[in-house]
DNA sequence: TTATTTTCATAAGCTATTAATATCATTTTT
DNA sequence: AAAAATGATATTAATAGCTTATGAAAATAA
């Protein structure tokens, strides 16, 4: 015994006409519909909204209250039917890792905004586990992770991918190299970066495939710090391409960028939705964007 | 094919629960029902309002926006249905905090239910924040708070002050004083009650003016914990007046209760109830009926 | 891994609500 | 007094919404 959004609409259309017939009319049904309805509308409630007489309808005290209040629920129905869904707008919670994000953000941050005015986007930097979790979670809405991920609920597509340089000092015996090969690091243990980082899985496995031991003493805490021991000739490690400083004024230079000439010394960027998400179109979007913008470096 | 209320009870049901089966229960219905007409007013609308993954249910922006206007609608047609005629019938959904309910109720609900014969109250014991929360979800009508609320949509009546007593073990070197002051309690730390607890903030600005530590280590759940505390000499604390026994014999007791000399070791307990409420007047006669009643001891 | 449980979706049939048609009663108008 | 207007009532018809039964996919436990 609940009232319906239609009792409120005939009530509504009565109080203004004050005619059975008219009221029945304006609603789209039949008078006796309407007469029906408003009765047991009234018998619910315990009291009448309206006084027949058989010349005129007048409504009660309790039935003007009642209209007062039904109009602005109506008019908020109806708002809420009209209620659009644009999913290009409101919050992008987006999630990078932090090897990643200082160096990508500046050159990707200005075209989405200028592209997607409507969006906010919202970026948090996290080790991938916890991208992971949150993207689960939805605390995120997407996020840019290196490729591969395990996880069967993500739908991804490849971004771009980075090549990894060799970061040496000025006196090592390799920094005057042009191109080097796996085979030269036999004997050059690199520094790292403290466990969970996706990059220090990206430096171990290149140490696999080289045959090299690494530097278990020392676990940077992000890859600035990495760069400062190599420039402080604590050791040697390895850059990403998009770490790398762009004016090389090589004659001032305290760390040696060297490329490899093995194809196998990269990583590669993607970024991962929910499958289950509504947003598809909004992260497609997106990514078109994205890839185009890191192609124009 | 229009939005039903119905529509917009399941929809809140499930943004609260997150839970097909558990939202189906609270709205009286079987899941099948409620996903089905879940699934038409997502179809009606033209978008999603939740993501389903086959373990968590999220709700989209989209949804979050439907949400937030359908809960003022709903909490509208909650009180357009409980228009009545008279409005001093039905329920009265009253919430009260916890170191108040069980001293107050015994002195106030013999006279309500004598004054107001055809209201039904409801009371639920709950910590502030959420009586503050359930007042303005509409899931109470009326709550009993310490003053001061910040919260703009209410209005209040302040009800009666309760002063607080030092309470202490008989064998403690204030237990006979008539009388003291905060200057007393400078090396005497208090144990408290846990987080959330209005009286715990209470007593920390006691402790705050007196310029005294507390005990950390002790977090009482309850005022009778606390009492039992202080019957053990584990410390020292705050009782406030309408807690202490009535039946003071002297002789007998294993907690003695000391007054302040210093006016602004108190609680002030005020009634409050949302601006736009219809029922305005019921509220009003009750808390005329309160004051009334608590001031009569 | 396989089995079990959980959880949301789907299908078919039934029920209860709401609307339409036909009719009536009373009052007003002519 | 007859006709017209207006709201109420009864009966029948349409349909929206619910229940039960079942399915499929994923998580959890064995």
């Amino acid at each position: 015994m609940k009232i319906s959004i239609q009792d409120l609409r005939y009530v509504l259309a009565l109080a203004k006409t004050k005619h059975f017939g008219q009221a029945a009319k304006a609603c789209f049904v039949t008078q006796p519909s309407l007469s029906n309805q408003l009765k047991h509308l009234e018998t619910r409630l315990g009291a009448p909204l309206f006084e027949r007489s058989r010349k005129h309808v007048m409504i009660t005290d309790f039935g003007q209250q009642f209209v007062t209040k039904a109009k602005t629920i109506l008019q908020q129905i109806d708002d809420l039917e009209s209620l659009q869904d644009d999913p290009f707008t409101g919050n992008l919670k987006m999630g990078i890792f932090p090897t990643l994000a200082p160096y990508l953000l500046p050159k990707i941050m200005p075209k989405l905004i200028q592209k997607f005015p409507a969006l906010r986007f919202i970026v948090s930097e996290e080790k991938t586990a916890t991208l992971v979790q949150k993207l689960k979670d939805g605390e995120l809405d997407c996020i840019l992770a290196a490729e591969p991920l395990s996880d069967t609920q993500f739908t991804h597509q490849h971004m771009f991918t980075d090549s990894f340089f060799l970061a040496v000092y000025p006196s090592h015996p390799l920094a005057s190299a042009p191109q080097i090969t796996l085979q030269d690091l036999h004997h050059e243990p690199l520094l790292l970066l403290e466990e969970g980082h996706c990059m220090r899985d990206n430096a171990l496995s290149v140490c696999a495939l080289a045959g090299t031991p690494v530097h278990e003493d020392y676990r940077a805490t992000s890859m600035e710090t990495l760069r400062y021991m190599v420039a402080a000739k604590v050791g040697i490690t390895l850059i990403p391409e998009i770490a790398i400083p762009r004016d090389t004024q090589t004659s001032a230079q305290s760390v040696i960028y060297i490329p490899f000439k093995d194809h196998r010394v990269q990583r590669h960027i993607g970024l991962y939705w929910r499958k289950q998400t509504s947003r598809k179109m909004v992260f497609e979007a997106v990514f078109a964007s994205l890839k185009t913008s890191t192609l124009t470096k």
